[in-house]
DNA sequence: CCCCTAATTTGATCAATGTCATGGCGGCCA
DNA sequence: TGGCCGCCATGACATTGATCAAATTAGGGG
């Protein structure tokens, strides 16, 4: 592997710019495009879709049993969701820039997940209360509202396999890949990025020990797959890592969250 | 515990007849019900379902990449799912009774699993090919379908968190409840029952070793908990089956798998 | 009813990984 | 800049559960 590397640098000390999804890699684009995005200024749109609302570190976007009013989309940072009740077993998902929370809501209009910001974040909501003022483009809307659920439960079959049947290396090296892929989705750099969140919300993510993700990524690092400091992370070893991954029926990209 | 229990008998050799579930405890009412259920036999809605089709076990209801044309709604038996790749983890769902399939392949118009009888099975079909004759009903079955995929995306994240983090016996505990919980919810015997799958499935979903599904399951009947003879399965202590599994959201009933 | 095959049970062994304990580092605030 | 607190790394140890091997049982077809 090439030796023209930095060493991995401590994350800028300084208000780093957040990196931000374009509205076309957004899993709510097909949605917003339906909800007129064409014009972007119209009050209409204006009313439906509230854009690049800042959540600071630590907030929710909402909490278990809270009525559903609106979809996510994240545009820059991070969040994490933690499932309903027991904080026992801590982490349900992670959503980065481009991809959409709430849709598991629409069952029973009651948001399932506490959803909180893993650092400084925005993010575009989707305001389902505003939904009859589309008119006829309603139809087309519902449609692709489901294509992006379909989507987003297959997703879920699959990750499903990840967790329930794998060795820890092989859960950690695919959790690596399939950020590093989702990163790549959104135009951002993959290969070297700051994992925003703590080795626990991994762990607890992954359904393993914490010590355990120290210890393999550690492992990880003496093979030359990846470089670690603290949260920042460089995959040195793309194919490497392919290799420990599961294999994600046929490679090991993460399709795009959103569908078509 | 009462001891006016029977033994559990072996199967009788006899054709059983399959319990069916009721319309009504369906996946699938709400759209049939939008589709025109009110009246059964008119061609309008014997376009669009095909009820009581028998499937035999063993074989398939549809296989990963074929084009997706129905869903499907378990009438009686079970069908197990295994993923599009690798049979190396083979297990990614069982459907009994009143639940559906095929979900997920609309996000891309194509069947991502391979879906197989367990025993003598009959389901109801419901060809999308027609849903343009549904004419101003359209919207409301859309709704309909919508309701559905969330509330089976609810479904996987809670599964998900199950198989992540848990010990054998948890899960199998889980599983069991879980198990007997659809059953009930369809009006079935839901205490003394038939495992349809065999160890192995049961380990393959679960994500362990089948010689740890037996030798969990006899460490349940040792405890009193169960009587188990090969699939014959009686839940004798369910509270002490609920203090082992994990408290799925306060209590351990599955919902139902239709919506509202 | 018997036989054959596949499913299941059971036992022995051991590697993987969780748990507990401790020390160090880093980030954040005054 | 210094100190504090929470996150992280690492070591020792315990335990779970996978693997390998083999005996037993069940059930479907002739």
């Amino acid at each position: 592997m090439s030796l023209s590397y930095q060493p991995l640098m401590k994350p800028a000390r300084n208000k780093k710019k957040e990196q931000e999804v374009a509205c076309e890699g957004c899993g709510l684009f097909a949605l917003c495009r339906t909800a007129g995005m064409d014009s972007p200024n119209s009050p209409d749109f204006r009313r439906l879709v509230k854009r690049r609302v800042p959540v600071a570190k630590g907030e929710h976007l909402f909490r278990p049993g809270e009525k559903l009013d609106a979809l996510y989309a994240v545009k820059s940072g991070a969040i994490v969701t933690t499932p309903e009740e027991g904080h026992e077993h801590g982490v349900s998902g992670f959503y980065l820039p481009g991809e959409v929370l709430g849709l598991e809501a629409m069952a029973d209009n009651h948001y399932r997940h506490e959803a909180r910001a893993l650092t400084q974040t925005s993010v575009c909501r989707l305001e389902l209360d505003e939904l009859g003022t589309l008119g006829d483009r309603q139809a087309t809307f519902t449609q692709a509202l489901m294509q992006l659920m379909s989507h987003q439960l297959h997703q879920e079959y699959r990750l499903f396999q990840l967790l329930g049947t794998h060795s820890t290396e092989q859960r950690l090296a695919t959790f690596l890949l399939n950020y590093a892929n989702r990163l790549r989705n959104n135009g951002m750099p993959y290969l070297e990025f700051r994992l925003p969140m703590t080795r626990r919300d991994i762990a607890d993510y992954l359904g393993i020990a914490l010590e355990t993700v120290s210890r393999v990524l550690k492992q990880f690092q003496d093979r030359g797959l990846l470089e670690v400091r603290g949260k920042m992370t460089r995959i040195c070893n793309v194919d490497g890592l392919k290799s420990l991954a599961i294999r994600w029926h046929g490679d090991a990209t993460a399709p795009s969250p959103h569908p078509a």
